[in-house]
DNA sequence: CGTGCCAGGTGCCTT
DNA sequence: AAGGCACTTGGCACG
């Protein structure tokens, strides 16, 4: 661990509002992350509205232009602005006031200041690469490559096919010479997944003529769905997320080790 | 603005292990949020898995248990936990592990950190109330306070009717006594919005016997989809957001000037 | 507490 | 730029 602060980093505690606006725009200008620490409302006016009074708050702006107002609880900000907004910063009788904007679609946020704790200005270097594994798509990629985690004898003809209701997941033959239309749900699949499987079939039923077989491959499916999946001819199967986890890593290489439980015993 | 530090703020410039350790249990104990800058990988395992090499970022974990790791770019965090999860913080070799885990579901983050640049600890004080203007729900209240802005000589019956398909989001009877099946959208209707009202349409049917009208009512119909709706024997309606705003504010009292234009021009 | 549905959804990818 | 769709979706309201 390193015993010297980084000289990029720069702190500012309780900082006058001169020196926070310039400590605002210089940091923006140089292309650094800004937290403030401190007391302010929050007003957004675009797709809808929105109007929180004074509380204390950190804020986040980022090089990017994204935004960020975060209260004291919870898991996502109160108000935010995407990348790419414009940011601007101004002196208003003895509060500070900072607008963050975009043109498309037309919105902004304001956020008013009447006082600061606290105000951290740095540049951050990340370069990583942010890898997320079996989602959906790598549940499609283990199938494509080990066609048997779906059904003995199954064959991949297709993913991510085109058709004129949306995108198929995944068409094939089965064993017994069947057209077959895969919809793949990482989670429990619901009557939408449901209704668009139905969607896909009926299109592909329009271009060919032949009878088309329709499943659901997820890790469940809903409650309420059976009813209405039998009804429109349609099956589900559940998928092994650990199989898939297993056939992607043998193509990739590499391993991950479940502790997870291990952990949650020792607290 | 305040001119002294707020003296419930901790800040900790390339903190030592151990004060860091010490800083992040009591902030916790003590129901502080922390915000730590830094040096880190990232590991979550539960509903996926993630990986995330070393980089410099944000961090803050909140006195609820949520955890949050923003890269300097990008609008969302790279990794989370929403809020009740379990802090774990401990000392390995020279680094500093936290992990942030809940049981259901069962998942877990762990950051290392290889260097802490800055942390900051304080009790935030933040009790405003946030309010959201003109969303879905507001449109279907502007309509109960002004059906004439739908249609005139309507009539509302329910609204948020609870039908076996779903919720609708408002029933009425028209000029010519038929009843009407209304369904909003904010934005643009898609092809879903047209196959969700049908399906409250058919539910309804099968309830009462007498036809039913559908009414697509929102902004805008995404392409393609008339054929759809024509089909199906529905209308669209394209709804005024402002109006319904100033139905809004009638009601309400309080005003909101649209000054956005301006803003923009003046940069 | 699960279940369904909206969101200032966001992000990613393709036409 | 627009459309389609998944998401560690999150969030809320209701059974």
């Amino acid at each position: 661990m390193r015993l010297y602060p980084d000289l990029g980093l720069k702190v500012f505690q309780a900082p006058s509002i001169g020196v926070a606006l310039e400590a605002l725009k210089e940091g923006f200008r140089k292309g650094e992350l800004t937290i403030i620490i401190g007391r302010l409302s929050v007003d957004y006016h675009g797709r809808a509205r929105s109007k929180l009074g004074f509380g204390e708050r950190v804020v986040i702006l980022k090089p990017d232009g994204a935004l960020l107002v975060h209260r004291p609880h919870g898991h996502s900000p109160v108000n935010w602005q995407p990348p790419g907004s414009i940011f601007d910063f101004k002196r208003l009788g003895e509060k500070i006031v900072i607008n963050a904007g975009r043109s498309n679609p037309l919105e902004k946020v304001t956020l008013t200041f009447d006082r600061i704790d606290l105000l951290v200005s740095s540049r951050l270097r990340d370069d990583a690469e942010f890898s997320l594994y079996v989602d959906e798509h790598d549940i499609r990629d283990a199938l494509v490559s080990e066609p048997e985690l779906f059904e003995e004898g199954f064959h991949v003809v297709t993913k991510e096919k085109r058709v004129p209701s949306g995108f198929v997941d995944l068409i094939g033959v089965d064993r017994e010479g069947r057209f077959t239309v895969i919809e793949i749900k990482k989670g429990l699949a619901g009557r939408d997944s449901v209704i668009q499987l139905k969607r896909y079939i009926d299109g592909l039923k329009g271009e060919g003529g032949a009878a088309v077989r329709g499943v659901i491959l997820a890790s469940g499916l809903a409650r309420g769905c059976q009813g209405l999946l039998d009804s429109l001819g349609l099956e589900f199967k559940r998928v092994d997320p650990r199989r898939c986890y297993e056939a992607l890593m043998k193509r990739r290489g590499g391993g991950l080790q479940l502790e997870l439980s291990r952990w949650f015993i020792s607290s």
